[in-house]
DNA sequence: ATGGTGGCGCGGCCA
């Protein structure tokens, strides 16, 4: 089973690049982040030609988030429960025999501003969800926007990122409080190349000086961590006409 | 360089 996570910075613009993309890569699954449309107007014919199925939470000029499927996307769940948020950041659903929980965490703005402390509630109660989720599905796949650098080797200058947003170490606590839960992060079950990023600033080039982030990840149960084959970030949509300021990241799971 | 680019939507917010 291929999954995958993507956030398109608006899908209607994006859409060619989410097609071409699904075309080749042929993911069995793919969790999409700010699609920043609201639910009727989903580009759905798109994907149901191709053999996909969709959920969606849309919201419209922000936010917004999606899970293309190969199988049936059943018990959809949009909210955070006890955590009333009109922004619509969070889609659970179950499909292929596994959970799936795609998420697009605040991005925080700056630290110690308004948007920093609901970034740091919302990833307080969304652990509590999980807890919840991983008690009643040992087969449990969380991905998405983070918008969290888990460490310094997620980073290209550490040193001036120390304290940022992205980077401040209660933002990395929170994101540890998440693998605390018994989840693993795929990406860093394997080796990778350095200076693996998988967001980069639209501004002053920063993908062509590899100026970048990992703040898109995919996490997974024990259960589904030990059968994980593969996790990679796949940098070759970044690198196309009008791109996301994301790139995918891709896991592989077995038998 | 307190800048810079991109999406939404048409001024300013958000990332």
């Amino acid at each position: 089973m291929k999954i995958a996570t993507w956030n398109v910075n608006s899908l209607r613009v994006r859409l060619p690049h989410v097609l071409t993309w699904l075309d080749a890569e042929q993911p069995d699954l793919l969790a999409l982040q700010e699609i920043k449309l609201p639910d009727p107007d989903f580009p759905a014919a798109e994907f149901l030609q191709r053999g996909y199925q969709l959920a969606f939470s849309g919201q419209k000029t922000y936010n917004g988030v999606a899970i293309v499927s190969r199988t049936p996307l059943t018990a959809l769940q949009t909210e955070i429960p006890a955590f009333s948020d009109p922004q619509r950041r969070v889609l659970f659903a179950e499909t292929g025999g596994i959970a799936v929980l795609n998420l697009y965490v605040p991005n925080g703005s700056e630290v110690g501003s308004e948007k920093y402390f609901y970034k740091l509630a919302w990833l307080k109660h969304v652990c509590e969800f999980i807890r919840t989720l991983l008690a009643g599905h040992p087969r449990l796949v969380v991905l998405g926007d983070f918008n969290i650098a888990p460490a310094d080797a997620d980073v290209h200058d550490p040193g001036a990122w120390v304290g940022q947003v992205l980077c401040s170490a209660p933002e990395r606590a929170a994101f540890a409080s998440l693998l605390a839960l018994d989840l693993v992060d795929c990406f860093r079950i394997f080796p990778q190349p350095a200076n693996s990023y998988s967001w980069w600033d639209y501004r002053a080039s920063g993908f062509q000086r590899n100026l970048g982030l990992r703040i898109d990840h995919i996490l997974a149960s024990m259960d589904l961590a030990a059968k994980c084959r593969a996790c990679r970030i796949d940098r070759v949509p970044r690198t196309w006409e009008r791109p996301s300021d994301h790139t995918p990241v891709i896991a592989e799971f077995g038998d």
